[in-house]
DNA sequence: TCGATTCCTTAACACGTTTCAAGAGGCCCG
DNA sequence: CGGGCCTCTTGAAACGTGTTAAGGAATCGA
């Protein structure tokens, strides 16, 4: 029942607290015999070194914070699932922080992961509002911006190429002989709507916005409506995300348009079904889970090694993966 | 830069750090005019109270572990979120750990969380080897069981009833005048896909197994191919979840197969984009945030009033969303 | 004046980490 | 063969920070 502490297990192994926590923390400083005389105590006991104690002497705990904007949407818990293979392979929890898009709650959740003392914060900023980071700096907490620039030099940084990522889409929309394209979006208030938009204008035709409120499959049957009422259908069509895509390719389906003959659509995202619509998908596909991966390393490693860390910003190139609604 | 203490506030407010710590854990203990001179000092100083020291004190942190079997999947992602929600609002952290139905793994994150000294753990476990669980308890740290029975009474549950979702599903597809159905399904050691074939088998008629090995949307696409050279279709289709039914979907109007009047098709999950196929999934659809929410109002109470808490098991129902493939 | 109340201070405490010094044993040199 | 010195290992004690029980000072009512 009763904790078992680091004495009980000095006492047990015939040795001092400070021995043990020598074969805890540097196996190397104790004698082989004792050591091992020490590790079948901790065996025997069932002891498990009391995280509080260990990070209110080092100052800091052998944890980060991954604060998001919404835990449930697919882009975010890839990325999680790249932290936390990293973070728990180093023996670093992950504590999970879900701002939902609201700057009063990532506010408070901020503040939860530094009364916890991360070392780290692995974060995807609501708005543009970038102070609380600082403070986060200040109290010696290092950040790392997941999918969003770095707001200063010293400071590193992960995303996804978005302009590439919409050059990428448009090109091969124009490949097949098309003059032009719509382009369908959530608001371009967000920045990768933006991003993709600006890429696709890059790719050199004219695009034409088609703005839906909401970034979902019920939004790409808006958009597919709004098409079919306004006359000759675009000749192709890119998708901010696959999620609008799927939506849209029903909406046409459904009105008898064939795809790819009549109307071309690329997504965006690659989620898992894209290849499982009726026609399969062609999308952009983003390599979030490395992401994820690399962000957690940057910030072990700003942890662990402050004094050789180098900041860094990394940018990833997206691929196209190339289904039928697009050939 | 350096960490601002308790007793920096105390010098800052003129009183001692004991007073300060009351203010911040028993206001009602403390003068008004006190109490405010030392929140003021609190602000002014920015002091953010060291998590670490007080979980010592006090014995657990104020945080919780989520273990699941896999953080990408949307099952868990919904459970996270809703876990999050409660949490957060009561001030604890979330520590994410990640089983990646890997035994061995989870009893390394269990012993992440074991250190970090949690105040409970919500936990979806990988096999039925639960003795893990037991030391955990022992160790003083509560448990709740996410969408997996209790082993012991002294133990919150919270699953959705498999069984009751399968009879809903095979149900519906019978009342349209199918004598029989086909079950496709991952794994039957897969508990849920056994008690959602225990389920259909309650509705009375004759179910036939079709296995695949995965349950993603290139498994429907098989077992569609196999249905198609088996010879007659069946009339009824019930899938184990909606990857396979959406791919089983695309198989089958792909052959020219009309859905639902050839054959009726329900999954289960009902995922955001059941309803965005080109023929609209009817699927069954589980409370999974509700259950998150409860799963972390159950432990929270255990935590916090540990002398009135009652352990319960909670089945949540499913519900039914019929859309066209099974009208 | 005495007890009750209110409010605050003092000091012990939780527990692993780390520093410093001392003990043990071995080795070199005379 | 013995003393001095060095190395390796171990133990004792301080430390970090907030919590809490116990106690004391001041105020108020009777």
């Amino acid at each position: 029942m009763k904790d078992v502490s680091i004495k009980d297990v000095a006492a047990r192994a015939g040795v001092s607290a400070g021995t043990v926590s020598n074969v805890l923390n540097r196996p190397g400083k104790v004698a082989e015999e004792t050591r091992l005389r020490v590790e079948r105590a901790v065996q025997e006991l069932g002891f498990v070194r009391h995280g509080s104690a260990s990070s209110l002497r080092a100052g800091r705990s052998r944890s980060l914070g991954l604060a998001v904007i919404d835990i449930a949407n697919p882009f975010f818990t890839e990325v999680a699932a790249g932290a936390e293979d990293v973070a728990s392979a180093e023996g670093y929890a992950v504590l999970l922080a879900n701002s939902a898009a609201d700057p009063a709650k990532q506010e408070r959740v901020l503040r939860v992961l530094a009364e916890q003392r991360v070392g780290g914060v692995l974060i995807t900023p609501v708005g543009d509002e970038l102070h609380q980071l600082d403070l986060l700096r200040e109290r010696g907490i290092n950040v790392v911006l997941v999918d969003h620039p770095a707001h200063r030099p010293d400071q590193c940084a992960v995303a996804v190429n978005d302009v590439a990522g919409g050059t990428l889409a448009a090109t091969h929309l124009l490949a097949s002989g098309a003059r032009a394209l719509t382009y369908v979006s959530g608001p371009l208030g967000i920045r990768q709507c933006r991003d993709r938009l600006d890429g696709a204008r890059r790719a050199g035709a004219p695009v034409t916005e088609l703005i839906v409120p909401a970034m979902n499959a019920r939004g790409g049957e808006r958009a597919a409506a709004d098409l079919l009422a306004a006359g000759p259908l675009p000749e192709a069509v890119f998708c901010a995300n696959d999620l609008l895509a799927l939506g849209l390719l029903r909406g046409l389906l459904q009105a008898g348009v064939r795809v790819p003959e009549q109307v071309r659509v690329v997504g965006y995202d690659d989620i898992d079904l894209a290849g499982a619509s009726v026609v399969a998908l062609t999308s952009v596909r983003q390599p979030i889970r490395r992401l994820g991966q690399v962000a957690a390393e940057l910030l072990l490693d700003e942890c662990d090694h402050p004094e050789t860390h180098a900041h860094r910003q990394i940018m990833f190139q997206p691929e196209l993966v190339v289904r039928e609604s697009a050939p």
